[in-house]
DNA sequence: GAGGGGGGACGTACACCGTACGTACCCTTT
DNA sequence: AAAGGGTACGTACGGTGTACGTCCCCCCTC
């Protein structure tokens, strides 16, 4: 009985392995304390309350994120391998991306990739408030991306095809559409679909820069 | 005392308003019986639990966003006023926007949206299998983007410049790009941010299209 | 070794939550 | 008049976050 001592670590990471064991509903401070084999009171001796440890789940994942950033390599793929980093989140911790898209941490851990998001940028010829949009930009992009995969955020997919056999409960009178495409919406290749829009937004930068490089205007508006 | 006869409606009208005043932390059936003066467990003739209800909050805002769509009007025009009214959900409902964003609701009222954008991309002339993708894309952009500007999503702003004057609490030596861009970060216009976004996406898809119509095949993968 | 002090673990208690269940009322149909 | 169904409501149960007080152990000082 080693009775390690019980720390704000212990305390996230159980959290963390309850979330992603059984949801995020799951979590209260008494099923973290029975699952650490502790009072519950005792959890409020490292941490202040509820609201700071999902806090605090959010910054561990966050800041579990592996760039592994080449300054050698061109920009586009820099962003590439960024953009796929923040992806590893959904995979690693599928149940836990709610919580650390939804939550606004002012710690460090959240700021780290917008670091090297904005070096990256900057470094390929970006200005300031050009970098800082296209970031915002991506972020957008993966977090919405994100939400779908982790099947919270509405993908918007009309039949969940669940025991019935065929695609009906949507009215092809009403949704033309959405009922051609049925198939098409009710599978989603989160991969490629990411990829995708990766590429596309990395193209469509390409451009704006040549724009930017072909007016020589550095920065009006 | 009219005692109009309470509905589904009502509640959900009421949970609503609610939200918009205090919060969604601050819905409770209880809060929201003692709102239209009833007893809390009247609201279950109407609804059959919480969750539901919710579902009844996110569809019915969903549902109010106005598409006023010129079927006249060119694909850009369509996909920039599609995209737009979206965003009067921040704008209308902003303490609502992350129920409506985080809940799939299979039903309907999330359906029209997208048979709307599936429509207009057809009309452009995508294929089934590239509009999907595209609607996918903006999808995640506009919901990203409402996340962000409705305060939820990890603006990484570094510094809340919450009553301190200068830009610090963030080391330059750890995150200098992010120290130097500290008032760009700091301050977002999310208009200009969502149109940015907008344009570029369109602009994107737009030479997607013209890749796709040179190469003249319509239908491979 | 004796005394003392601080911090961590814990139990109890309170206010609040969602909701299952039983009851009382009214309104319509027979 | 009788019956039946839908609506409003009160009560009750198990669960939640956490404020507060207590206990105990370890370490430091004398």
């Amino acid at each position: 009985m080693t009775t390690e001592p019980l720390s704000r670590a212990r305390i996230v990471t159980a959290a963390i392995d309850l979330i992603e064991r059984e949801g995020a509903d799951a979590v209260s401070m008494r099923r973290i304390a029975a699952e650490l084999g502790v009072g519950v009171m005792s959890l409020y001796n490292h941490v202040p309350n509820k609201d700071a440890l999902l806090n605090g789940v959010a910054e561990t994942v966050l800041s579990e994120i592996e760039f592994t950033d080449d300054p050698d390599a061109d920009w586009p793929d820099r962003v590439r391998t960024q953009a796929r980093a923040f992806r590893q989140i959904a995979h690693h911790y599928p149940r836990c991306t709610m919580l650390v898209v939804s939550r606004q941490l002012s710690s460090a851990a959240g700021l780290l990739p917008v670091e090297r998001a904005l070096a990256t940028l900057r470094s390929a010829g970006f200005d300031g408030p050009d970098a800082v949009r296209v970031v915002r930009l991506f972020i957008a992009f993966i977090v919405g991306s994100l939400l779908r995969e982790v099947g919270v955020t509405p993908t918007f997919a009309p039949v969940h095809h669940r025991h019935l056999a065929g695609a009906e409960a949507v009215d092809p009178a009403l949704f033309p559409e959405v009922s051609a495409l049925a198939p098409l919406l009710g599978a989603c290749d989160h991969e490629a679909e990411f990829e995708f829009g990766v590429e596309l937004l990395i193209q469509a930068i390409t451009v704006l820069q040549a724009h930017k490089e072909g007016t020589r205007r550095g920065s009006e508006r």
